[in-house]
RNA sequence: GCCUCCGUAGCUCAGCGGAUAGAGCGCCGGCCUCCGGAGCCGGAAGCGCAGGUUCGAGUCCUGCCGGGGGCGCCA
């Protein structure tokens, strides 16, 4: 498949070897030519040798025909500008491509992707949002490659809050409570228990009895655990659905999951000479981590009272996933805050020797959503917002956004696009801004169909197929010539080549803001080309039918896109 | 106190060790009787501070300043 930089890269390489075997050409798109080799200038100084001599030496060398020009630019920049020729006709194979270019991964992995992970006995709240969103979007970029994912839902169902909640729940009686407890009453619910269990001292003691024999296995006590985990999981599904995302019960592997392997996990560490009790808990003190007092700092595995803690499942899950799911990459989207957390585990996991050498482990962590005060996102009520009330209000706000652009729609289509737009604009302004950094949440802004968001792009894409509705067609003739003649088509053509580059890079660092800046940065191409270049009243046939494979490329290239962010491109709006 | 993340234009954000740091919104100036105005073209405006490594630093290292988060039996 025609990459452009893939295929600078190995056409450079034998030049760069005649001078030094496995030097790399550092291929990089540039804003002096199309792309531009940077790694002459430090094969240079590593020879002594004049950086433009050499660089003249390895241009002459390079065998680019039919792909590009080549020249020596500054002090040892290698530009390089591709033939007009090449470009067509790769655009033209990447019409024809189902793939669109992108082409399977030759080493495929089996992943044990986490994400989501919410809590049982409460509902989903903002702070939920990133992770699912990006493990959703990580997730279905993965599975293009031809990658294996397997979803781990690693909810938090089991620990102390649960004595409480089952305790309430059996009071109030299962049955009695079939109506009131239902999907959408899960924190009112998780309230009251909260309320009885600090208010009243002989509830807050049955609550810890429940505790215990939750633990140790009571059947009523797991009858009444289990409707709260269904319950739960029911909530949580429904909002899965009205985010598209694409989690499923069945991918549910929440902590109580791994109760059965957690004594082996001691033994483990033990066998590796890993534990050590302190203060009665059995911990592993892995190294380089330090607490307030600058002495090391454990991870408790299993705490004083012989209960298990977080650490000790999360242990269990890694090595679950290694040992039984045969995975050879772990990607843990949990938030930031708890990198610390992950680096001793991860850490402690190697030590035992669970992680063999082809295994990846990765915590992929990100920033939190804040408010306009740049705090993080709370209600007047000093809480963390629900999550279906956010994209209740997102929906609403796309309807209201919609009505105000005066177009009118058919029976159903409105509240179809409103649903469409406005959760699109929720997870679009979270997907394209980098991983790590928190970020200022604002209705306005991304619900705004001017500038970088999710209804811009939908709507810069429902725009193109509207040219090939008017046309009465589905798509660009796959047996059209593309000529590319104007500035602008050129400059079109080389952006629709570079999707595969978005997506590696969206892989390699775990960034779907890497694919959503290229999504942007390909409709701005796009508008320029639309604004420049007539398609439907082209000059010519043949130009005509260039200029609609590349339109028919672009629609397409942001369709797929986009639903690799999990959101849908609309024919119209 | 230690660890960690962040600090880029008025605002919100991009920038994989490479040349002159980009975009969106806002602002200023042009253009478009246009295939759905997502307008198009141009302009003003910025790397928290100080060192260091490097042929080359917004990017790597050290220190400082400012902000967030974490730091023993919650997850």
């Amino acid at each position: 498949m025609p990459e452009p930089a893939r295929a600078l890269r190995e056409r450079l390489q034998p030049a760069f070897d005649a001078v030094a075997a496995g030097s790399d050409p550092v291929v990089r798109p540039s804003d002096r030519a199309d792309y531009q080799a940077n790694g002459v200038m430090a094969l240079a100084k590593a020879l002594g040798r004049p950086p433009r001599e050499l660089a003249q030496q390895i241009a002459d060398a390079a065998d680019l025909e039919g792909l590009a020009s080549i020249e020596v630019a500054g002090p040892g920049f290698l530009n390089l500008t591709l033939d007009a020729a090449f470009l067509a006709s790769a655009v033209e194979a990447v019409d024809r491509d189902g793939r669109l270019g992108v082409p399977e991964a030759t080493e495929r992995h089996r992943v044990a992707l986490d994400y989501s992970s919410p809590g049982v006995g409460k509902e989903l709240h903002v702070g939920h949002l990133r992770g699912t969103v990006i493990g959703d979007s990580l997730g279905r970029v993965l599975r293009f490659y031809g990658h294996e994912v397997i979803p781990r839902n690693h909810l938090g169902d089991w620990g102390t809050p649960f004595g409480m909640l089952i305790e309430h729940l059996g009071d109030l009686g299962v049955d009695a409570s079939a109506d009131g407890f239902s999907v959408g009453d899960l924190d009112a619910f998780y309230k009251s228990a909260r309320e009885r269990f600090d208010a009243d001292a002989s509830f807050a003691e049955r609550s810890r009895q429940r505790v215990v024999a939750l633990q140790h296995g009571d059947e009523a006590t797991l009858e009444l655990w289990r409707v709260l985990v269904n319950e739960s999981v029911r909530h949580f599904d429904a909002v899965y659905r009205l985010l598209d995302i694409r989690l499923q019960p069945a991918d549910v592997a929440g902590e109580s999951s791994y109760n059965d392997q957690l004594d082996s996990v001691i033994e483990d560490l033990e066998r590796a000479g890993l534990l050590v009790e302190s203060d009665g808990a059995l911990c592993v003190f892995p190294d380089g981590f330090l607490n307030r007092e600058g002495e090391p700092l454990p991870l408790i595995v299993r705490k004083r009272d012989g209960g298990y803690g977080y650490a000790a499942t999360d242990l269990a899950a890694l090595r679950d996933r290694i040992d039984r799911l045969s995975c050879d990459r772990l990607y843990y989207v949990v938030g930031a805050p708890q990198s610390q957390h992950f680096e001793m585990v991860f850490r402690v996991a190697h030590a035992a020797g669970w992680v063999p050498d082809n295994v990846v482990v990765a915590h992929v962590a990100f920033g939190s959503i804040l408010g306009d005060d740049h705090k993080m996102l709370k209600t007047r009520t000093g809480e963390s917002p629900r999550l279906v009330d956010l994209l209740h209000e997102a929906i609403e706000r796309a309807g209201t956004a919609l009505d105000e652009r005066g177009a009118t729609y058919e029976e159903g289509e409105r509240a179809y696009l409103a649903e469409t737009i406005g959760i699109g604009a929720v997870k679009y302004a979270d997907l394209s801004t980098e991983r790590l950094r928190d970020y200022v949440f604002d209705w306005d802004r991304m619900l705004s169909f001017e500038g970088d968001t999710g209804p811009y792009l939908a709507y810069a894409h429902a725009r193109i197929r509207s040219i090939f509705r008017r046309l009465g067609t589905d798509g660009a003739d796959p047996t059209s010539q593309v000529v590319l003649a104007e500035p602008q088509e050129r400059a079109l053509a080389l952006e629709l080549l570079r999707f595969p580059e978005a997506l590696d890079a969206t892989l390699e660092w775990y960034a779907p803001h890497r694919l959503a800046g290229y999504l942007f940065g390909l409709a701005q191409t796009f508008t320029s080309f639309y604004e420049a270049c007539p398609v439907l009243r082209a000059p010519d046939d043949t130009v005509r039918q260039s200029r609609l494979v590349l339109c028919d490329a672009t629609a397409r290239t942001l369709a797929l896109g986009l639903s690799f962010l999990g959101i849908a491109a609309p024919e119209r709006m």
